[in-house]
DNA sequence: TTAGGTATTGAGAATGATAATCATTATCAA
DNA sequence: TTGATAATGATTATCATTCTCAATACCTAA
């Protein structure tokens, strides 16, 4: 963890954005909970559990800057609050699997898409830089017997 | 014009869901405007320059009541408002296109999910119902030379 | 036709997520 | 240490959306 920490503040931070304490708390506690995707609010409710004090204010523009950084992905599953997840660079794509009844979101590998985009971009002339994907559906647990 | 939201009435409506004046109007300002992705905003203000008052509230209620019947989907593209599209019945699979520089949302068919959606099925057990695929780039007009 | 009930509407207040402001504090180089 | 710059926190502002509640419209049974 602690080295994880240090690869990604070698990586993306500098002389001009530092890796502060409150910025490196944060970041602790996304890597913590890398399986899941927290919102702003959620941080902050975790730091309160353990005792830490960090204001949403806060919060939001560490977020911000690690979505500038490359370090996070802001994702969007309707639920009316953005959702941070690690940039994931091993499995560039992956897609969300969305459950309408618990609301759990699960991750999907493929690259299936890349033909698609390059069908994309030879008969729209639109040039992709980035998709996404989402299923929405029903989980193993929640789906009907 | 007038036909499509005659059908639509029958098809969607019934004695306990009404096609009330005011939803005809808004809905006839969705038809004419079905190229594009409105808000709830742009119908208020389109409806508003045609000298009709239609209060904000109800907008928000028509538009939630016509998503309910099925007769919209909402669309989200990341700028903070939700949007409308008319439901697709022919070509039920379609994907958005959105430029990141001129912000315009343009139509891809489709139909290249089926065998994803089959292999998420077999292999994660999970149910899919629906599914939205987006691709962000650059537009033919906006694209750098 | 009328009375009563139900659904619809409008205006404005309330909400909830996020962004902006501004005074205070920390950091770091000279 | 000083001074400049960046980071932080508390609070307020913003903006889309929802809620509330009173006023209407509409429909049905008598």
């Amino acid at each position: 963890m602690e080295k994880k920490i240090d690869q990604i503040e070698k990586k993306h931070f500098s002389s001009h954005y530092k890796l502060t304490p409150h910025r490196k708390i944060i970041l602790a506690v996304i890597i913590e909970h890398s399986d899941q995707h927290l919102s702003a609010e959620d941080i902050y409710g975790l730091l309160r559990e353990k005792g830490i004090e960090i204001g949403l204010a806060t919060i939001y523009r560490t977020l911000e800057l690690f979505v500038e950084l490359n370090i996070l992905h802001k994702v969007h599953f309707d639920d009316g609050r953005s959702r941070y997840e690690l940039t994931h660079h091993e499995r560039h794509r992956h897609h969300h699997l969305v459950c309408l009844s618990c609301g759990d979101v699960a991750e999907v590998e493929d690259d299936l898409l890349n033909k698609l985009e390059e069908i994309i971009e030879r008969k729209h002339g639109f040039k992709v830089t980035d998709h996404t994907v989402k299923f929405y559906g029903y989980c193993k647990r929640c789906r009907p017997k």
